[in-house]
DNA sequence: TAGTTTGCTGATAATAATTATCAATAGACT
DNA sequence: AGTCTATTGATAATTATTATCAGCAAACTA
């Protein structure tokens, strides 16, 4: 199964930090592998419902996890975000926000993933630094909205 | 004067679409158009200090300038900032935020623009949809840190 | 194993940022 | 001048997030 391994994963993170994986923990966690998408911290809370986890234990759970690299945070139009980061390269994806419909798509391929390694590619050898992390959230509107008008 | 430029072009489109270009709006849009960078809502207000303007009308102001296209929003490591829109594409820039130092870079160029360009192309090939804005912002280590170790 | 220490949790108080409300006022329009 | 509508500032309300703290659980020690 899929999700064991990424769960496996993640507990390798844990443990090569000395962080606990504890129930609540595991439970967190487990929303973030079962749901593939991006959540709000109140979603992320009442997908943990189950297990009556308390609100500020999945706050503090969503640090713990962003600072490791586990999870990524994003803002669209005001609104906080989380999901999954992509393990590898070809989960990579980057965001489209349709400003008609509010929908927020995600985009990913082989040909978008090419070009975007080769703006990190620039980027490094014009300011010398190094990219860790690409944030890209398009804005403007779906194709749906485009054919309804 | 460059910025007297500006300004003409910002009423010009409250005018067109009737809205009344106020002393107190007057102000909030000079001090995005004297501050180069991003700005914060808070950091808007006091610099509308000598104006005695409201908060509530910064947030207000905030709002329309952001409704027509006049100043961009973006959000980064959790922060709400607030910026002129690149007019044309000349000035498009990205972002690019340093996780060591927390300095925020603007990055723009002939080369970099050519290859966003390109990418909206792509996008809006493959996904047949109209790609409005992009918001992108990379996080790294940047040139100054990446020396000091 | 009992005892001690440390870290985790849930409930909830506190804080920060933003939005809503509303009376006063200013500007536009007869 | 008088009416009408939009804007403003002060501030209350709301929302999202973080801090606090007592109780509990796990890990460590002798």
């Amino acid at each position: 199964m899929e999700n064991v391994q990424r769960y496996e994963e993640i507990l390798r993170i844990f443990e090569d930090k000395d962080i606990r994986m504890t129930s609540t923990r595991k439970a967190v966690v487990d929303v973030f592998i079962n749901h593939g998408g991006h959540m709000n911290a109140e979603e992320v809370y009442r997908r943990t419902e189950s297990e009556k986890i308390g609100l500020a234990t999945v706050y503090r759970t969503i640090e713990i996890l962003k600072a490791n690299g586990i999870i990524k945070e994003l803002f669209v139009n005001g609104e906080r975000l989380f999901e999954l980061g992509a393990r590898d390269n070809s989960r990579f994806h980057i965001h489209f926000s349709c400003n008609r419909c509010g929908r927020l798509e995600e985009y990913n391929g082989a040909l978008l993933l090419n070009h975007l390694v080769n703006l990190k590619r620039i980027v490094e050898r014009d300011w010398e630094n190094e990219v860790e992390d690409m944030r890209i959230v398009l804005q403007g509107t779906c194709k749906t909205c485009l054919e309804e008008r």
